[in-house]
DNA sequence: GTCTATATCGCGATAGAC
DNA sequence: GTCTATCGCGATATAGAC
């Protein structure tokens, strides 16, 4: 009985001003959930906890997030829209590294460089938890398969595309990881690092032009 | 007392009749866990109902196994100590990927070659669940780190030797798939092309001897 | 080995919004 | 009335505590 008064009193709060329910149920789990995994962390917040925080019931929470873990993932299916973004008005006559450059320097980079605090924290939550980083791998591994494909449909064979997408895949969780850990590095001063050693490092075995 | 009895009687019973058997609770569990994998699928299998084909317990499930997907990636604790054998017996004058190479011809091929069909079902069961498939490349990512640490005491400045780690798990990674895949070729044919793309994706992108 | 917290999800009911 | 967001209840399974 009490909890149906609760409910009706709630109901005529917000039926005035904003409608029946208070917006964006799933932003307010999403912040609530990030500001208790910060100060309790990840493990030890359940998702009672968050759908508390949030006003919402735990049932609630699970209509919008399949799993605790994904309040941290959201957007990701965005990916292989920015990925078709920057093939779109990538030069055809790029090597595979020179579009991955052009990605990071015209899309990834200006992107992210604002968002420096917020994506810190994350990493650092994501870093706190194996599950967390097996979440965070299997995003990586979505973003492969975006760009897979996109280099298969700028022509590279099968097994070129996979590498090419790999390759990029790693500059990129790496790029992030560095300038994440650095202290007044730019998000493209560290990716032309990251990017210069792949040749360093694979460079030397080949090299049709001078036959090095 | 009486469990120690089974014991003993156990294995006086397995040392006769030569592993009819699975030798222990952890083997048995896993085989059982293998066989309702592939006749139920994994989400479908309960930890209940491994054990009870095990003829044990759920709760000893939990001792052997951390969860439900860990039996499908025991040894892994072992790939540390593959990537020191490779690397304790490679020619120090070896460029990156020729280690790799070294690696794959001298331990990796001679290893997984005789495991085809077992390596094949445990990757068609890990193909089904999402779950399964972020294990795997937490698994890739431990194999990844032993290696970066490897080339990082062979001498590679951080930043090489996270990409030369990187590489090698691309290396491994898509010749096992390929490989699974394929019908009559061998692990070193598939691994030969997966290695030579590598240079072929990159090498055209910059060389610092020519200038191209 | 037993007990229990917690994650996850299916189902039906309810309360406005349109 | 129909639709949608939410709640309440309960069932199952995982996982860890005692």
């Amino acid at each position: 009985m009490l909890s149906l008064w609760a409910i009706t009193l709630r109901a005529v709060k917000y039926a005035r001003d904003m409608g029946r329910w208070p917006p964006d149920a799933g932003e307010r789990l999403r912040a609530a959930a990030i500001e208790l995994f910060l100060e309790q962390g990840f493990a030890a917040t359940t998702v009672p906890d968050i759908a508390k925080r949030a006003g919402l019931t735990t049932r609630s929470f699970f209509r919008y997030y399949a799993d605790k873990r994904e309040v941290l993932f959201v957007g990701e299916e965005e990916l292989p829209n920015v990925v078709a973004q920057v093939f779109a008005s990538a030069d055809s006559a790029l090597a595979p590294l020179d579009v991955v450059r052009y990605g990071i320097v015209t899309v990834l980079g200006p992107r992210l460089e604002p968002l420096r605090g917020e994506l810190g924290s994350l990493m650092q939550i994501i870093s706190t938890d194996e599950g967390l980083q097996e979440r965070h791998l299997r995003k990586m591994s979505i973003l492969q398969a975006a760009v897979t494909a996109a280099f298969r449909e700028r022509g590279l064979v099968p097994l070129e595309a996979e590498v090419a997408g790999r390759l990029a895949t790693s500059v990129y969780d790496m790029t992030l990881a560095q300038w994440l850990g650095s202290q007044d590095r730019t998000f493209l001063e560290v990716s032309t690092q990251v990017l210069d050693t792949f040749p360093a490092v694979i460079g030397s075995a080949h090299c049709p032009p001078c036959g090095v």
